[in-house]
DNA sequence: TGGTGGATTTCGATC
DNA sequence: GATCGAAGTCCACCA
């Protein structure tokens, strides 16, 4: 990794155009050539960037130097250097990459474990149902048979309303699966969508993740 | 901004719970106090990080020494500081800032000056057209007088289908303008939204933003 | 390889 | 401060 302090300017053509005015910045040059240009503040993002895979040319002898980094799509940054006021380089070696745990696709592997914790007497026909616009989170049925449609999101919020009720006229259009139930779930719910969901004729239900994690399915069969 | 190089191992607990193994890493310490831990590769997104406000607390005396980052939403980053090889710091000064040109906003003033490239015959009403909701992107007339309510996305996803729809709902309310038609515009479609346009009945057209801009409005009245 | 949806999304405007 | 929508979103998964 190579890290740059300079005064520069940088011009972006590509997706967009855009342009930085000259001013003191880090520029990161990562092992896979990908080059970011950070500001001193607002959070983790660059102020421009430019993705591997991609060409960088410095342009030493010319004054000011420049570096002009080109990807295969066509978009180019340009680096103008103005000062450089430190360059250095580190090996820094690969990185084992980082361990995650608690996101939506965890809640919904136990929710399919253990559909009892929706809803009494649930029932798992499908994980990832697939429909024509994307597929459902979990498809179940309960004791009355009565097929039932169930989003998982993380936080409860009111396009996780809209997408479940879209994937039950889509379900309702592709089959004859009869009257369709609408279970919202989430580890917690805003009221906004709390409203929406039960206007649209769903229940929702809050889950804790921590608890759900600590019951075994056999636990819930037991119910 | 203060940069340091060093055998590291992350822990965050927060909105979820993640863990890195020991490894080289870059740790970006910004002037407001934000906090970025890099690995030399994978784009610009940090590995982990703080965002600011938070505070930090170095314990230097014990071993390995560590940073605990915490965040008023009582998130916390810790940093275990195997091995340090390098450390420095730099004033930066503040930034001028980015200069964005051929956003989602320059796509619908080219639109609104020429929304025969929409469709033929179409004549302008209004831009931002103001409901209840929210104001729609564009709203023309076609030649046989029918109100046309447009939305405009750079990408066409299902999200701007729904977006169209609650808008011409909310326009049938607010008024007796007869039928209205919706005609969903974006430089490129997903499949799924196309599918959810037509379901919906209204039409959508994919649009080149260069070509739009090479376009003279007058060009356009000639058809 | 391209499409789709989640994200500790981030970021800015608006209310 | 909360909400809403855009983003050069990035990213992983899956076809």
């Amino acid at each position: 990794m190579r890290l740059v302090i300079a005064r520069c300017s940088v011009d972006y053509a590509g997706r967009l155009a855009a342009h930085l005015p000259e001013a003191n910045r880090l520029i990161m040059v990562k092992a896979d050539g990908c080059v970011a240009i950070h500001a001193d503040g607002g959070a983790y993002k660059p102020l421009n960037w430019m993705n591997a895979p991609n060409t960088i040319t410095e342009t030493l002898d010319t004054e000011p130097p420049q570096w002009v980094i080109t990807n295969p799509k066509q978009e180019t940054l340009t680096i103008t250097l103005h000062e450089v006021v430190s360059d250095s380089a580190h090996e820094l070696g690969d990185d084992p990459g980082l361990q995650k745990d608690g996101v939506e696709a965890h809640l919904q592997e136990l929710l399919a474990a253990s559909p009892h914790a929706i809803e009494h007497g649930l029932t798992l026909v499908r994980r990832e149902y697939p429909t024509a616009i994307g597929p459902i989170d979990l498809v179940c049925r309960d004791p009355d048979n009565t097929v039932v449609a169930i989003e998982v999101k993380r936080r409860g919020e009111i396009d996780g309303v809209e997408q479940l009720a879209r994937y039950i006229e889509r379900l309702e259009l592709d089959s004859s699966l009869g009257t369709i139930r609408g279970v919202f779930v989430a580890q917690s719910i805003k009221p906004q969508a709390k409203v929406l969901a039960e206007s649209r004729g769903f229940t929702w239900v809050e889950v804790d993740y921590d608890t759900l994690r600590g019951m075994a399915p056999d636990d819930l069969r037991l119910f």
